[in-house]
DNA sequence: CTGAAAGCGCTTACAG
DNA sequence: CTGAAAGCGCTTACAG
């Protein structure tokens, strides 16, 4: 271990190792034509002196700046937190850099602030998720900068981008049909944003479920939701004081979910035995809650692992100026999750559902 | 505005303006010793031409690189992302850029990887939070490479760099008395992890708070937690199934607050009229569970700002070599915030616990 | 397979 | 107050 006064640099190792910059460069970079016995010398050298390379060097020379930024709308989600954990799995094992952006989607310079980010930053490729992941104004601010993006459960999948996402649609109708199948009839269902892609699919995946097993959907015991606590409170209020109130409630998310546990409880209705409650996602908040929701799992960090993956995928590509076609996207697998917020119907609660 | 083929860089600002890229440099860096007159020419052909600086550039040249780094350790966390929303408020304002790292507190590599990090990054400084807040190795990578860093709710302030907190001891002190003065006197306590200043600070609190109002605690009352949703789980167990159980429960946070109101629902005990529950931080739980809980609001979001904006000020002080002396430090005001989780003790509840 | 030269877009250190 | 030159640590494009 050689220590010098400063940060060794490329020039140092090619010393060391008797060989020119370019070399090193190339070794480090897991570039081909190189020599065994070079590639060993300069290997040799790197590790004496300690040497890392600098990523200010290497994308202001270069074409590929090592580096990803993730913009993420929600200051307060457990999702935005999830999906970055999963790019961070993805920028590890690539040896990236990962940045972070909070922009708030109804910013007046949302799609400002993109534009500013990217020309300042070099960047190998940008990953959006809900709510900015259909940010027209800041998905335009990319493409216009020629910034390669990835969007995680996007609305359109119109955009001519890659996209990763679950399949919203047949999960909700599993759920559905699992709540079916344990006796329910009179489901109520909380929508969630209406600008979200996630709830119009989710809903649709009810609809379909219940019309399958020739139930009817009662828009009287739709409501509609934000994805927020908030709203599922008010939701739930809703629901829960009808005269003939559903056996079972399909909120959008865990969120809403918890909020119908608390109503309920707050009105002295016992889950499950009076009332089954489902949610969607697996957030951390469905395991804290009493009882445990039933839900179904959304792979949040495989999903945003995935978009990286394409992203680094693409910068290490020789042909990185376009994507291929057709543009990459994957579909990951969910699961359900049942836990103790779920039951057949109580002879008294149907009683009641049916009058 | 005026449209080139490329991003402009600070040579066209120059060109247009009819300076030296020198005086831009000065007016984009708001540096003193510009006659107005250029400064407006400049800012004029920066803005026709949408100039951005080139953060790599910069870096590259300067010894400033308008980079903080932000290391956390909890994958799961609430507090991890609370902390980086603060962050990320300096940095808007500071026209700063934010890399963030997750580092495993019980990887082996944990020193490794932060070293290198600062080795590729050059960085204004690095922003730390429990548990790696007080992780030995990383604070001496950290400081072998000579680059800044302020620590969050450290453990042992002795490390001689710049730190964060609130009064844990003080607020859970107050916490106490707001019990005692309910008319609680059984309270049982569930202790933080071992490792983590935050629960030692919270238990001692709580003693002082209990021996100035001559209430002895209970030892068989005291149960130890790790601050996590698990660890509460088993710790309300224990101290619900005994014969005298308290009229209250302390827990050293929200999660395990949440975890005791859980179990107290699974054993019929009702929360706040058989049992009060009171957490710690206001963490997004605590308002999201049944009943909403009483806590304490630690000022994660302001503290992380305040830690971001002392990284911030000290790269651009012109001593920016040095910590001042004595090192800056900043305590945070914390709140009490009453909410459902707690209420006097019932008659009945009173009786059995001094039964 | 290997390397010498030029250049990325800035800031530093210096001169005037 | 202003600017010309050198250099930060790499990669590119090219030559051999």
């Amino acid at each position: 271990m050689i220590v010098l006064d400063r940060k060794p640099t490329i020039t140092d190792v090619a010393k060391l190792a008797g060989v020119s910059m370019k070399t090193v460069s190339r070794v480090i970079n897991k570039e081909p034509n190189v020599r065994d016995e070079l590639r060993d010398r300069v290997l040799k050298a790197a590790d004496e002196l300690g040497y890392q390379p600098n990523f200010s060097a290497r994308s202001l020379a270069g074409v590929r700046s090592f580096q990803l930024a993730y913009l993420f709308g929600d200051p307060g989600g457990d999702y935005a937190h999830g999906v970055q954990i999963g790019i961070l799995d993805a920028c590890r094992d690539a040896g990236y850099h990962l940045v972070v952006e909070q922009i708030d989607v109804d910013a007046p310079d949302a799609a400002q602030r993109t534009a500013t980010l990217v020309a300042q930053l070099r960047l190998d490729g940008v990953v959006l998720s809900p709510p900015i992941t259909d940010h027209r104004g800041v998905l335009d601010a990319l493409k216009r900068a020629g910034v390669p993006y990835v969007r995680i459960a996007p609305d359109e999948a119109l955009d001519g981008s890659p996209y990763v996402q679950m399949d919203d649609a047949k999960a909700a109708e599993e759920l559905t049909h699992y709540l079916v199948d344990l006796g329910h009839r009179d489901i109520g269902f909380i929508k969630g944003h209406p600008r979200h892609a996630a709830g119009r699919l989710r809903f649709e995946g009810f609809r379909r479920a219940m019309e399958a097993r020739g139930l009817a959907v009662q828009p009287s015991l739709v409501e509609q939701g934000t994805f927020s606590y908030g709203s599922g409170i008010d939701c739930a209020w809703r629901l829960l004081r009808r005269r003939a109130r559903p056996t079972a409630i399909f909120a959008s998310n865990d969120d809403m979910a918890a909020a119908v546990a608390a109503v309920a409880h707050e009105s002295g209705i016992e889950v499950p035995e009076d009332l089954t409650v489902v949610g969607f996602d697996d957030a951390p908040i469905a395991q804290v809650v009493w009882p445990p929701l039933t839900t179904v799992c959304q792979p949040i960090r495989e999903m945003a692992r995935a978009a990286a993956d394409l992203l680094i995928g693409r910068a290490a590509d020789k042909d990185r100026d376009s994507w291929p076609d057709p543009v990459p996207h994957r579909l990951l697998a969910h699961e359900l999750r049942v836990r103790r917020s779920s039951a057949p119907p109580g002879e008294r609660t149907v009683a009641r559902a049916r009058r």
